[in-house]
DNA sequence: TGATAATCGAGACGGTACGTCCGGTCTTGAC
DNA sequence: GTCAAGACCGGACGTACCGTCTCGATTATCA
């Protein structure tokens, strides 16, 4: 179940006894589990030990931090980023959009992801892993899907990019983060439409 | 130095020996120095009690959690809520939007936010505080904004007025919790001049 | 059962709630119980914590070492240090390795002074604690003791009195280190037939 | 510099890839200086293994225990046990105290021999090797000279032979312990002194 | 004038988790 | 069969907080 993008973010052994790939797996499990059982509250390398019958140096070998696993947790079979050859960037964008909030209807997934950023609210080491690995790919593509359309005057040239992708990603996280309103397709749906008239304005004056 | 909107969250005492309000408000004094100094990863109440020359029970006796704590350092000192008599939507926003992004400047009003955010993930009184005080009342301020400027009709009247809301507040959340971007008055300003769009784009068409 | 000659070698409580004497005694009864039952290989805080049903906090709080809580163990129901008013040299000095040897019958007192023992080999703070609670105290009363019989002219005046106790409790240890001997009565009364010609030495010449 | 009277005291290779002499040295030197340095609460097999760029495991191969390996530093060059063709007993037996005190002014010898003492206490391999190795032979090696001594009628019959040792080698092992005085010659010379009479009470009644 | 009641600082209490270290064993690939 | 490297489980280390509690002492209001 490890994800192949990102074989192991874990230091890699190379000489000496290999890592054995069922204590990784077991680990891997036990956090899993533990998250979607307790919540991220019980979550500790203790506990994740205890239940993977794994030492605590097993862990930490692998994984330096709780923000270092709860990475290797979410990245597991992640392939859907957005890809740069789309054929429209609002196509491109809602399929993005409503694969992450599939994702997120997923109890553990939307755990692994608040643990995560958590995490990276006071742990730097954590942040910038967020920001490599998560945040920055993501605006990245966007980037790149906002440029090609730019490119092919499919958008105003005037537009900052980096502002239209704050307001497609930051409702999304904003309702993660309180709950106040529901996250769903419709949700999707009408994100786009009322962020529609920003991509166009410019044109249409 | 202690609120007066909100003048404390603790339940009061009643009958027997009053509370100190030099006790009271060198806890939160040391809760702020903790803060602002250490970050929210040194931020305990073992900390704050000895830092404060308090004991651990006269703190809880007034804010039974972490969160509650923090609310009311949070909630210090304010009184800027949106006025729902503004003249206009849009400045009445800006006005708050700049106010925001003016006490985000301040390290320690950034820490205890996050840190109000953070508990608020893994703790439901913390994130029903958090929703009473904090964003609820925003949304609300917002929403009759918008209401009201939908009756005057300044705004077209089939807009998704949450949705707004999101669009307005998320991607200033979002820029805090991963710091992608920095958070400025040029930010608003371009940050209102997108969505404008959005508020007249049904009037244009 | 704690001894009165030294009350307590944890520092005092003074204020706050004061210290229960239950755990007290309960971490006393589980350290002594797994001393007997696993030797001195078995025993750490840890197991004397979770056998005694206590944190480990609570033993810390008492004793900072393990060489400190082994000395409370051994002091317990201690008063038979050497009496310096006794009758004659020989029959007092008799008497305290007479029981000595008795107590170091018992596999549980044995383990705890060969415990300490090997502690204070590499720990200063227990190697000086073992000094001024067991070594020091018995050599002062052996001390006086040889300095009153000397002032009474029982023994000879050039006598080096430190090596004296050295050649009385030297081969104690010495056997009790390499067990190669057995150490009973009769061996008290043969080291007293062979040290006595040391003490009188220079009386018959 | 390692010894050629106890070759080694891990079993041999037999067949296979001969042992390399470099590594057995490395280690030996690696375990020295750590003792010499930092004392033996610093000595682990981990920290010797690190220090010499050895694996564990040929630490292992070589010596089963900790105590093994001390004793085989303790071996290193050694062969002044009591030699039982002496002219005299009390010459013979000075010289070799006076030898001990010698080598006991080197700290890492000192280091030596208590730690292996230490691991003695717990472990009864070490025991057993610090009997067959070191108290044993030295003992074998002095209850010989008093035989030979005993022959020659130069000391009295009824004498106990093993009390006599106990009382030249305790106060030398109690002062190592304890340290509660200095070690030197004149500590020899007054001992030897102070057990004269010992050896000649009879002869002189 | 007391009783009652809640406060105060201090700190003990059982827990849980932290991150590190060591012990002894096992597993590689190379020699 | 040795070698260096290093993973593996188990377990202890000493520290830090958690939230609750128990003290003796203080300071109010109510009877």
């Amino acid at each position: 179940m490890t994800t192949v993008l990102t074989p192991t973010l874990g230091t890699e052994p190379a000489r000496g006894r290999p890592r054995n790939q069922q204590t990784h797996g077991a680990i891997l499990d036990a956090a899993r589990d533990l998250l979607r059982q307790e919540g991220e509250s019980r979550f500790s390398f203790e506990q994740v030990a205890s239940a993977a019958g794994v030492s605590k140096a097993s862990i930490y070998r692998r994984w330096p931090t709780k923000g270092a696993l709860l990475m290797e947790l979410y990245m597991e079979g992640f392939s859907d980023v957005v890809r740069k050859d789309a054929q429209s960037f609002r196509s491109e964008i809602k399929r993005y959009l409503l694969s992450t909030v599939e994702r997120l209807k997923d109890p553990l997934w939307r755990s692994i992801l608040c643990s995560l950023m958590v995490e990276g609210q006071h742990d730097p080491v954590t942040a910038e892993l967020l920001h490599s690995k998560v945040v920055g790919p993501r605006r990245a593509a966007g980037l790149a899907l906002l440029a090609h359309a730019a490119n092919k005057r499919q958008i105003p040239a005037g537009l900052d990019h980096e502002l239209v992708l704050d307001l497609l990603f930051g409702p999304l996280w904003y309702r993660v983060l309180f709950g106040h309103a529901p996250i769903n397709n419709d949700f999707v749906e009408r994100l786009l439409k009322q962020v529609e008239p920003v991509l166009f304005a410019h044109e249409s004056s």
